[in-house]
Parts: C-alpha cells; structure tokens; sequence
DNA sequence: CAACGACATGTACGTATCTACATGTCATCC
DNA sequence: GGATGACATGTAGATACGTACATGTCGTTG
C-alpha cells in the first residue's frame, strides 16, 4: 500500500520512467521498502489510471516518463500529514533471534558474528552516503537535506542491529558454561516431542 | 516465507494451537513479524500436510494442538543455521522519511513528536518486559534466555529510532530559518510540474 | 436458563508481492 | 553488419497477506 506513495514521493520531485524509479528502488530505497520492476510500473498504470500521474513524454526504447498531477501531489501529501504510521514491522533478523535456543552454539556464534560484519559494512556504507552530503556534494536543497534526515534513521537502525551482534557475542549467552545447566535444558522441549508442556 | 518457519520455532518449544500461536505472536512476535490468525491456521494446514508437524491432541472447543516432528525441528534447525539471512525490510517511518521535504514544517513536526512518542513508549514496554525476565520471573531456562536477546534487539531499534527523530525535532533541520533558502525552495519541483529535470 | 464473553477454527475474497519469462530498442564495438 | 549489453517495458502464475465474515463451544454470571 506504501509502494503507491513512495512512488508518488519521487515523482514529486519530477518526472521519471518506471526504469528510473526501479533504479531509484535499487539505489537506497530498497532497504526501507523493496520493489521489483514489475510491481512498479502496474502501480504506475494504476496510478495513471487513478489519475494521480501522468504521461510526461515518451523516450527512446519506448521509454515513458510520467510526472506527479496536483491531484497526485495533494494525495502523498495527504499520506505524509494525515495518514498514520503504520510501526508494524517484519525483519528475519530478529524472528530468528527468538529461535536461537535451537541452534548449537557454534552456528549461533557464526551467524552472530555474520550479522555484525553485515550491519557494520551496511552502516558504514551509509554513513559515507550521508558524509557526502553533508558535504554538499549532492546541492543543500531542502530535499537533499530533508532525505539526510531518512539515511540517518537507516544509518541508526543498522548501527543499533551491530551493536546488538556485538553485545550478544561478546556476553556470550548463549555458551553452555555460563548459560543455563543440564536441568534447563533437560526441560527444555527439544527433542521430547509428547512429554512438553504446553506452554509459554 | 518466514511465517513458517516461525510457527515451528514456536512449536518446537511444544505442542500449541493455532488459538495458542496466534496469542504468541500477538504477545510480541508480532513486533518484529505480524500474522493474523487466518493465515496461521492455513499455514499450520500446509507444514501438517508436509509432514512437518502432526496433531498432538484434540480438545476442547474443536481445539487441535500440534506438535513438531522430527522433520519440523531439522528443517528449522536448517533455516537457523543454512538459509542465508533476509537482511532486507519494509518499514513505514524510514520510507516516509524520504519524503519530508514535501510536508509543512508544522506537520512535520508534530509528526516527529509523535514518532519520538511512540517508539521510546514502546522501547520502554519492552524494557519492562525484559526486565521481568531478568529479575528471572519467567525461569531461567535457555529458552528463556535466548528470547531475552530477541527482545534486547527490539529494544535497540525502537531506542535508536526514539534517538533519530529527537536528533531531527532538536536540530530542526527542516525549519525555513536554518534550512535551505529561498534559491533553493525555488529549485525544488514542488509545484513546478513539467520543467523540474528528472532529478538524482 | 438466557445472555455474554472468551475460546477456537475456519472461509472468502481482494490485494500485494515475487520469480520467471518474454520482448523490443538502441548504441557500441569488433 | 552482427553480436553484445544496457536500456526499457511488460505478462503469467504462484504465493503471501490482510480484512471481513461465519460458525461453533464452553464456562460464568445474573
């Protein structure tokens, strides 16, 4: 439902193909809300159709740029002031880490530390996104500014994800020798399927 | 793709229902993957008939309990320590973020406010929650343990996104006196359809 | 014993999303 | 001038997901 806006927040700032917007996707946006191409340009013909966009000219290779109508601008505008914020969230990092009792600690360990490699690499990367334009290589509109302002938030979340891999390591929580002890995991259901208690 | 996955994590801590499951993920799961009961029941139809989990009992009310076969706890032992990690993430705050330069800094503000709001009231459940699992009141079995990093994790999202749009609030990037001028407002698209360039 | 509310499971239907496949267009390079 | 690769847009089909609706069961309470 999301993908309608984000498109129409692009167009906003001018006219794009469905090419470009995938590219757009691609470039950064993806990491808040991926799309595929072929997502993008259906919700481009319903956008058209809604008349929230329009055809702003046709290219070379049957390119077609649309560009953002008033009607189109009111609506993400309308989104961004009236529509709450939808806080619910889905990330597989995070499902899993309520199923690590299952795994054996070396795997733990190694994915754990996978994690953290992945999240600092990302956060870094962001973060050099975000130095150059704070050094204003990409201009000091008030766009440019205000999409620091969502890289940031990005940059944030995946330093907060790496500082978690690193506490979990690093507190080793989850090794035999300081966590848990042989009732507590005689208790535990694995692997005494019938005998488990119901609960919570 | 995950639900799965998560529904035989959770039973493989022992057998549940769909009613039981579906108040798991309403108790906390949900946060980080949401499911509706629905879809639950449906999935639970598909991993029995795929041999990866089988009825325990039938109770009261029409309730069916499951219980995860040995195949069940391979497979998600499997996705845990094989299955690469989907790093990617839809979340409605960051995509919003993009596109705060079209709102009105009023809106802006008071949305930011809200968001701050939001995310330290929740952080602060869920410290609370963690809290009560600390002080050992829901055992201090492996299990048990193990979810306290799942929520540990929860709780530094929520914490570092309460810190990004109080970092955003307080330096009031998006206010026209410290932000962008004239020159800049002008160069933006915004009402300027049809002559604005194709942009980034 | 009627009403209520929590327990418990499902169907129907529309939309969202993903993967794979298909096709056409243009510039460049050998 | 043929091959290649980037540009560019789409269709088909399967799965996932969400909302609304429907139904049945049991215990408690007035």
């Amino acid at each position: 439902m999301s993908l309608r806006h984000g498109l129409l927040g692009l167009l906003a700032e001018g006219p794009a193909s469905g090419y470009d917007l995938t590219r757009r996707f691609e470039e950064g946006l993806n990491t808040v809300w991926p799309a595929q191409h072929p997502q993008i340009y259906s919700e481009l013909s319903k956008l058209a159709k809604a008349g929230l966009i329009e055809v702003d000219s046709h290219g070379p290779r049957r390119r077609i740029a649309y560009r953002i109508t008033d009607e189109g601008l009111a609506e993400v505008r309308r989104w961004l002031a009236e529509v709450e914020v939808d806080h619910s969230f889905r990330m597989d990092t995070l499902l899993r880490s309520y199923f690590f009792w299952l795994m054996e600690p070396e795997d733990l360990k190694r994915r754990l530390g996978e994690e953290l490699a992945y999240f600092e690499r990302f956060a870094g990367a962001l973060r050099e996104h975000a130095g150059s334009k704070d050094r204003g290589e990409w201009g000091t509109s008030a766009r440019t500014r205000a999409q620091r302002v969502g890289i940031e938030a990005a940059i944030r979340v995946n330093e907060a994800l790496a500082g978690w891999a690193r506490w979990a390591l690093e507190a080793d929580l989850m090794s035999d020798e300081n966590f848990g002890n042989a009732a507590d995991r005689d208790a535990s259901a694995v692997g005494t399927q019938g005998e488990a208690p119901a609960g919570q």
